[in-house]
DNA sequence: TAAGCCTTAAACAAAG
DNA sequence: GCTTTGTTTAAGGCTT
């Protein structure tokens, strides 16, 4: 009954499993010929005659199993037995025993106890033969199967041990034949039996070998692999997990099917033989010990890869359904590789893609035969497969840094609200809002933020923070060249409805990290000063303030305070384009645009431009020369802008009225309509309009600022009006003459009328009429120049 | 090589 | 008297 039992087993699982091919029809054949002994009258004579062996192979196998049932201890136990007893410890399936096999164990009990004839010990080993070639042809492709027939390494064990068994019996076969008549036929018939046996089992070794391989990888795959992507080639399914290297989707399927699924008891000496390695407590269900050695359909053991995998039942419901097409893909022949594409992580374009390899295969085939050969499972194999593992880790660990820090300048740049103004009302130097309205939307695409010059290298501001470079270029002690290029040419002013936006485009994406960094800006003094100012709600900064705002901008300027701020009154005076005002409050420097551009039109063009504003002798009128000299100023200080179509279009893009900042057809920010102070307005001495320093409209108390901020907007807009129409300037437009009348006016009262004391503004010592005098002799010839 | 710019350092003066 | 603010000069390095 058990056998019958394991009998039917065997066929219907051979049947099942491999029916497709003539072969295996023709294992199932013989298979059934072998049942209970019956006869299959309706077979062909060829089976008949087979049938009539395995019968008597089945009536010795039955005796001596019998037999060994009887014997206490024997190994051989009933399969029921045999599973309740280890259930967990089923080994992994022995994939080529069948089982109807006798373990060695039994077959050498068989053999001690000589309770066989040599007749029935023939029928026997016959038997085996047969079952043996049963389970061969139970893999009708071999090539392909030999790569996917998997084992354990105890397994191998094991079959060696039985390939000694098997010669050891057929040894004492031939000792208890020698008495017979028929000897030498039998030893003759036998000897051909053993070659073909050993065939089979040199074929089954090759298989063992490659089982080894395999078993290692799915070792390696448990222990890590397992969650490895899918390769770029490779089209993981769903809940799919990556195949160690070497080993198809399909391959590492019938791997797990055939180590979890054919579980299989075998016992060698009591010693159990726990295949699977990593001491994997295999589970199967299977309710024999002499079930199928093939793995069934129905492969619970599956559970376990699933729990290993941490995956829902349904998803390995589901992977079991595609791994069970590919097996039968890998089963019903390599064609289906090439028909399918032969897709494998590791073949492309002919060429295997094993790390270092890159041998040339012709074929799939070719690609498959030169895997198993050429990266079989041995120390070099395994160590590269230990290299890729750690390189797949460390691009995905480097992957997900990458990604954090992309989802944080992400969140930088569009979320995350600006540090605190300094001012009441900020300008934004470089916010991070700020970088993030001109760095992803709000920038205009007809107003390039590049810097002066068209020549000039545009500073792309989209791109990340160029901390890098700034910090090399930083820590270069000699870099006032560079400091100097980077502040004069770059550096370039936005302004948009009073909210003026200064834009270096060096800093401004590196506002955080000037701000928090120990390094210097790459910027002069003067431009960090005048970015100060401007920065500053209305234009002006007392020297405190500005000390306060380097090194609230500046970590570079929280030491060596004595030097730099020294640097900073040596340039507030130095330089004309800081203008001194005094007011109730005491003194505050504001920034003489004019002058500035002008500063920046003569280091851009090389040469001295004309100079104008402050150089023209008091006794200039304010007339058509001061305009003409305001509009040549203009010109030059704009020029390279007015021929920038971007910048001139961007007169649409609420840009300070439409002029790019400092720019405005030609008048920088903070001169509303080319006049510097904004000192303009229509007014001979310019000192009507508004003036974003506070001079005039939105002028800080007691400065003759009767305009509201609001009405900036329309004087600029107005005057700029002018400058669009004009293209520079507007007539009656800045007066140098009028800074230098405040300048004689020095001491006069303050609170006086705009119309009549425009003088009274400003009072500074840098421009006191001898100090302006020599620097007029200074660059009085070229004043003229330009007239 | 010269001119110009920038930085740094220093001296000096005035004002608070 | 000290500190702060402002001006001026000089020197050195760098770029153009």
């Amino acid at each position: 009954m058990m056998q019958e039992s394991a009998t039917e087993t065997i066929s219907n699982s051979s049947m099942s499993q491999n029916g497709m091919s003539s072969l295996s029809s023709l294992c199932s054949q013989l298979d059934a010929g072998s049942r209970d002994g019956r006869s299959s009258g309706d077979t062909s004579s060829e089976v008949s005659t087979v049938e009539l062996l395995h019968l008597q192979q089945q009536q010795a196998l039955q005796a001596a199993r019998q037999l060994l049932l009887q014997q206490p201890g024997s190994g051989l136990k009933s399969p029921k037995n045999n599973d309740k007893q280890r259930p967990l410890q089923v080994p992994v399936s022995v994939a080529m025993m069948s089982p109807q096999v006798i373990t060695p164990q039994q077959m050498q009990q068989i053999l001690q106890q000589q309770v066989l004839s040599p007749q029935q010990l023939q029928a026997l080993l016959q038997q085996q033969q047969a079952v043996m070639l049963q389970q061969y042809c139970a893999r009708p492709f071999k090539v392909h199967m030999e790569k996917t027939w998997r084992e354990s390494e105890t397994t191998q064990h094991l079959q060696e041990f039985y390939k000694k068994q098997q010669e050891q019996l057929h040894l004492q076969l031939l000792q208890q034949q020698h008495p017979g008549k028929q000897a030498k036929e039998q030893q003759q018939q036998h000897q051909q039996q053993l070659a073909a046996q050993q065939l089979v089992f040199q074929q089954q070794l090759l298989q063992m070998q490659q089982l080894q391989q395999q078993q290692h990888l799915l070792n390696m795959q448990r222990q890590g692999l397992l969650s490895l992507p899918p390769a770029p080639g490779q089209a993981a399914l769903p809940g799919q997990t990556m195949p160690p290297a070497g080993l198809s989707p399909a391959e590492l399927q019938q791997l797990w099917k055939d180590v979890t699924g054919g579980g299989h008891n075998m016992e060698d000496n009591g010693i159990k033989h726990s295949v699977v390695g990593g001491g994997l407590d295999l589970t199967t269900t299977n309710s024999s010990s002499t079930t199928s050695s093939t793995p069934s359909k129905a492969s619970p053991p599956i559970s376990h890869h699933s729990i290993a995998n941490g995956q829902s039942p349904a998803l390995n419901s589901r992977r079991e359904r595609e791994r069970e097409r590919e097996r039968e893909r890998e089963r019903y022949g390599n064609s289906l590789h090439e028909e399918s594409g032969a897709s494998h992580s590791l073949y492309g374009h002919g060429v295997c893609k094993w790390p270092g390899c890159e041998s040339v295969c012709e074929d799939f085939g070719q690609f498959l035969k030169h895997l198993n050969n050429e990266h079989a499972l041995d120390d070099r194999s395994t160590a590269q497969c230990r290299v890729q593992m750690q390189v797949v880790q460390q691009l995905e660990i480097q992957l997900s840094k990458e990604r954090e820090r992309l989802q944080a300048m992400m969140a930088h740049l569009h979320m995350r609200p600006s540090e605190p103004k300094p001012s009441p009302k900020p300008l934004n130097l470089v916010s991070s809002v700020t970088m993030s309205k001109n760095l992803l939307s709000v920038s205009p695409p007809n107003v390039p933020q590049t810097p002066t010059t068209p020549s000039a290298p545009v500073t792309p501001m989209s791109q990340v923070p160029q901390v890098p470079s700034l910090l090399s270029a930083a820590n270069v002690p000699s870099m006032g060249a560079m400091r100097r290029r980077h502040s004069d040419k770059y550096s370039m002013q936005l302004s948009s409805g009073g909210d003026t936006v200064f834009i270096f485009p060096e800093i401004a994406p590196n506002y955080e990290f000037y701000k928090n960094a120990d390094v210097r800006p790459p910027f002069t003094y003067a431009t960090l000063i005048r970015q100060g100012i401007m920065e500053s709600g209305d234009m002006q900064l007392t020297l405190n303030e500005i000390y306060s705002w380097f090194t609230r901008t500046f970590a570079y300027f929280r030491r060596n305070a004595a030097t730099w701020k020294n640097a900073v009154r040596h340039n507030l005076s130095l330089h004309k384009c800081f203008v001194r005002v005094e007011n109730v409050k005491g003194a505050v420097w504001t920034v003489d645009e004019m002058e500035y551009q002008k500063r920046r039109s003569q280091k851009i063009t090389g040469c001295r431009s004309p100079t104008l504003v402050k150089n023209l002798p008091s006794s200039l009128g304010y007339g058509a020369a001061l305009n003409a000299s305001l509009q040549a100023a203009l010109a030059e200080t704009s020029l390279p802008l007015l021929g920038n179509p971007g910048l001139m279009n961007s007169s649409s893009s609420g840009l300070m009225g439409g002029s790019p900042p400092g720019l405005m057809g030609g008048s920088p920010p903070g001169m509303l309509g080319g006049s510097p102070h904004g000192l303009m307005g229509g007014s001979p001495h310019g000192f009507m309009g508004g003036s974003p320093h506070g001079l005039m409209g939105g002028s800080p108390p007691g400065m003759m600022g009767s305009s509201p901020p609001s009405l900036l907007q329309s004087d600029l807009n107005g005057s700029l009006d002018h400058l669009d129409t004009n293209g520079h300037s507007s007539p009656g437009g800045y007066s140098p003459q009028a800074h230098m009348q405040a300048i004689h006016v020095k001491e006069e009262p303050l609170n006086m009328d705009d119309d009549d004391c425009p003088m009274s503004l400003v009072t500074t010592a840098n421009h006191s009429p001898e100090l302006d005098d020599d620097r007029e002799l200074e660059e009085g010839n070229l004043s003229d120049d330009l007239e």
